[in-house]
DNA sequence: GGTAAATGATTAC
DNA sequence: TAATCCTTTACCT
C-alpha cells in the first residue's frame, strides 16, 4: 500500500475535491452496499489521517448547520497492501488522479491516470466504474473510486478515537509526538527493523520508508530497540518525519540526498533508493552489494557495510 | 490466459 | 510461523 504519506495527501484531496459537498456514495461492487446507504447524501465536513488510516467524516442535514462532531459518521479506510482510490472529473477537478496500488512498477506510487477530463463543469459525466469497486464518491465536479481496500466501515467518533488509541505516534501529524516514539521502541527486545513497522510504535512508516531511513541512519534491522541509543531513536525518528513530510507535499516517496544521487538512465529505479529493492546492487553509498533477508514475512534490504550486523548476544 | 508480486495487518495453529 | 483477506498488473507462456 502507498505508506503514511499517501494517505495524509488524501485527506488533503478528499478535502479539496469534495470538501462540504453532499456526496452520492455507493457500492458499484456490492460489497459495501449497507454502508454506501448509511451515508449517501451526507455531506462531507472532516478528513483525518493517522498512520495508514484514512478517515472522512460525513454529516445529514442542511448547509450551514453545524453538526457537533459527536454526530459525524466516519468512513474509515485501510488500504491494505493493495488498495487503492482512483480519481476522474471535470475540467475544474484537480489533485491526484490515483493514490495507492496498483502500480506498473515498484515506486509508482501514484500513477496519472487520464481519468480528469477536459469536459466543462455541467457536461461532464463519472465514468463506470472500473473494476471492483467497493466505494464510489461522486461529488459535483468528479468521482473517486476505492478498490482493493483491507478496511473500509463507517464507525462512530467513539470508535474513530479507539482505532487510533492503539496507534502510535504519527510522525506527519501535528501531534506525532517524537518522544512516545522513542518510548515505546526504546529498551526493546525487538528487533528495529519490526519495530517501525509495528503500527503501535510508530505509525505510517511501511516497507520503503524502514528499509531507507534504517539505511539513512546506518542502523542494522535486527539491532534490538535496547541496543539502540536514545539519540539515535530521537535522530531515526526526527529523519523520518522530514522524508515523510516531503513525501506529503510531493506524492514520492525520495530518500536518497543529493550527494549520493545516481543518474542511470539505463535503469532509473536501479538508484531510486539507497537499498529498497536494490538486492545485490551496489549501495549508493560505499558500493557494497545490497543484501535483503526475510522479517515477518517482509523483505529488508541494507547494506552490510554501512549498517553493521549487531553483536550477537547470548 | 496463468502466475507471482505488491509500499499490510489480523487470525489461527 | 503460517494462512488468510483485499485486487490489479507485470510478465511470462
Amino acid at each position: 500500500m502507498p505508506e503514511g504519506h499517501s494517505i495524509h495527501r488524501l485527506a488533503h484531496a478528499f478535502a479539496e475535491l469534495f470538501g462540504g459537498q453532499a456526496l452520492a456514495v455507493s457500492s458499484p461492487q456490492g460489497r459495501f452496499a449497507d454502508g454506501a446507504a448509511l451515508l449517501d447524501g451526507h455531506r462531507l465536513l472532516r478528513t483525518d489521517a493517522h498512520g495508514k488510516h484514512l478517515f472522512l467524516g460525513f454529516a445529514a442535514g442542511r448547509v450551514g448547520e453545524g453538526p457537533a462532531d459527536a454526530d459525524l459518521r466516519w468512513l474509515r479506510v485501510h488500504l491494505g497492501l493493495y488498495g487503492s482510490w482512483t480519481f476522474a472529473g471535470d475540467s475544474t477537478f484537480s489533485g491526484p488522479h490515483a493514490i495507492g496500488a496498483p502500480r506498473r512498477r515498484v515506486g509508482e506510487e501514484e500513477q496519472a491516470v487520464a481519468g480528469i477530463d477536459a469536459a466543462a463543469p455541467g457536461e461532464w459525466t463519472p465514468p463506470a466504474p472500473r473494476g471492483a469497486v467497493r466505494v464510489r464518491l461522486l461529488g459535483t465536479h468528479g468521482v473517486a473510486d476505492l478498490t482493493g481496500a483491507a478496511a473500509c466501515e463507517v464507525v462512530t467518533p467513539a470508535e474513530k478515537a479507539a482505532v487510533q488509541g492503539r496507534l502510535g505516534p504519527d510522525p506527519i501529524r501535528a501531534d506525532g509526538d517524537g518522544e512516545e516514539f522513542v518510548r515505546r521502541a526504546g529498551g526493546r527486545r525487538r528487533a528495529i527493523g519490526e519495530l517501525l513497522m509495528d503500527q503501535e510504535v510508530i505509525s505510517g512508516v511501511g516497507n520503503i520508508y524502514r528499509s531507507e531511513s534504517l539505511h539513512r541512519a546506518r542502523l542494522h534491522p535486527r539491532r534490538l530497540g535496547r541496543d539502540v541509543p536514545l539519540a539515535r531513536l530521537r535522530a531515526l525518528w526526527g529523519d523520518l518525519a522530514t522524508l515523510m513530510a516531503d513525501g506529503v507535499a510531493t506524492g514520492r516517496i525520495v530518500t536518497v540526498d543529493a550527494e549520493h544521487a545516481l543518474d542511470d538512465a539505463a535503469d532509473p529505479e536501479a538508484a531510486r533508493w539507497y537499498v529498497y529493492h536494490r538486492t545485490g546492487r551496489p549501495c549508493l553509498v560505499c558500493g557494497t552489494r545490497v543484501s535483503e533477508t526475510d522479517m515477518q514475512g517482509r523483505r529488508v534490504f541494507w547494506c552490510s557495510r554501512c549498517q553493521r550486523a549487531p553483536r550477537r548476544r547470548t
